[in-house]
DNA sequence: CTTCCACGGGAACACTGGGGTG
DNA sequence: CACCCCAGTGTTCCCGTGGAAG
């Protein structure tokens, strides 16, 4: 008898080797990033000489490449240490994940060897534990902050610290690296922090079109089966990626999914038919995404516009409509509504996401509002709110009419 | 120039989940 | 065990402010 997955591992004639397509893979090669390897090699070549490097910031929007370089630059510096035999230490840190001082320190500090629990402790306690753990040998700690904006957001105590804390070692040198989306970061430091944080700094531009086609060339020449892309596939998913300011994960995402829509349709070849739907398929997800992850907060003041889109025939709403539909919602599933300042804040969050477009307009006699729409396909939005269990009571049509009569 | 409304910064508070100490 | 300390998060409270219609 055939095995149950025998149809299902042989390949549909597409890929070669999909893995190279993902975003976590990192090539040999990245094209048109030699300047910014160059530079970050010549900064840290002084880890090998004993020295400490200069602390450096890496900008960058999503997509370019950062990530991707600083790794590849890393791999490449501990094989030479390793041959060397100099006792240098990289450590990747997403800030992203570890963001507040507590977090980062405590993760440094368990890297070496320190046992600190991940909440609980004096903050100074946890840093002094992480200087006795560094200090025990002669070594170079490389600590890499990815998002390091989002940091930095939430106060520089964590980067003044680290910036300052060689100045309290005796055997080890660190050296700080900074990865940041946001080119004003630094704005939000202590000017001391800024200096010393800053004293290199590689920008990454974005990616133009050809470039991109560069990119996507190298790598589909590994993950597909030869001359099953149409000549234009590619120039299409690098057009499409460099109008989302030059994203190559966009990119490779648009040609991998056009490759697994062309694969499950049963095509021979993948064509531009497929990258166009690929498109649409990953901003329907990405929304999707964002709004299942959103809390029920959030989720009830969404739906609120989403009631007044329906009833009324205008697609903008003041602040004052949104927010009392908002209440008269949470009344109806029986819920302690928030005040009117955190609505304004949760609005604020929802407008940065892209899900809503608020825009504060001045009325002159009659005040200030913000003036609020929907800036996603309703139809993207309503089924994966309602998925929620707790919002089904507001699923009824009929209710929701109510609750807008309500408020005439 | 006044007037109006909500915006948005900042302080204060409540609560959570974990520590150490006696 | 009871008790207090700590960082972190989400929220409310208070209030000064912007800017065009009247």
């Amino acid at each position: 008898m055939e095995n149950l997955f025998e149809g299902l591992i042989t390949e549909g004639g597409i890929f070669a080797n999909k893995e190279v397509l993902r975003s976590t893979y990192i090539p040999e090669n990245l094209p048109h990033r030699n300047e910014q390897i160059g530079g970050l090699a010549r900064i840290l070549s002084a880890a090998l000489k004993g020295e400490t490097p200069s602390n450096i910031v890496i900008y960058g929007k999503t997509g370019t490449g950062k990530t991707a370089t600083m790794k590849f630059v890393s791999k490449e510096l501990e094989e030479m240490a390793l041959r060397r035999g100099s006792n240098c230490t990289i450590i990747y840190i997403n800030s992203e994940i570890f963001d507040t001082q507590y977090r980062v320190f405590t993760y440094l500090a368990r890297v070496f060897n320190k046992r600190v629990p991940m909440i609980g402790w004096p903050t100074d306690m946890v840093y002094s534990e992480l200087k006795k753990g560094m200090d025990t040998e002669d070594r170079c700690v490389i600590v890499t902050l990815d998002e390091v904006d989002k940091l930095a957001i939430k106060g520089d105590e964590a980067l003044y610290n680290l910036s300052r804390i060689n100045s309290e070692l005796n055997n080890a040198r660190v050296c700080v690296i900074g990865i940041s989306n946001d080119l004003t970061f630094t704005e939000l430091l202590d000017p001391r922090v800024k200096s010393s944080l800053g004293e290199e700094e590689i920008i990454f531009p974005p990616y133009n079109a050809d470039q991109l086609k560069d990119i996507l060339k190298e790598r589909a020449e590994v993950a597909f089966i030869d001359s099953v892309l149409e000549d234009s596939v590619i120039p299409l998913c690098a057009a499409f990626a460099a109008q989302e300011h030059g994203d190559a994960r966009r990119a490779l995402d648009l040609l991998r999914v056009s490759g697994e829509i062309a694969e499950s349709s049963g095509s021979k070849t993948v064509c531009e038919e497929h990258v166009r739907l690929a498109s649409e398929k990953l901003e329907t997800n990405r929304v999707g995404e964002v709004i299942k992850t959103l809390p029920l907060q959030s989720k009830i003041l969404l739906d609120s516009v989403l009631v007044l889109n329906r009833e009324k025939n205008k697609r903008r709403f003041s602040s004052g409509e949104v927010y009392n539909t908002y209440r008269r919602l949470c009344n109806h599933l029986g819920m302690e509504a928030l005040t009117q300042r955190r609505v304004t804040d949760l609005v604020s969050e929802l407008d940065i996401l892209g899900l809503l477009n608020a825009v504060i307009v001045s009325k002159g006699r009659y005040g200030r509002t913000k003036e609020i729409s929907l800036s996603v396909p309703e139809e993207c939005v309503q089924p994966v709110l309602l998925e929620d269990y707790k919002l089904k009571a507001l699923s009824d049509i009929k209710v929701r009419t109510q609750i807008t009569l309500k408020g005439e």
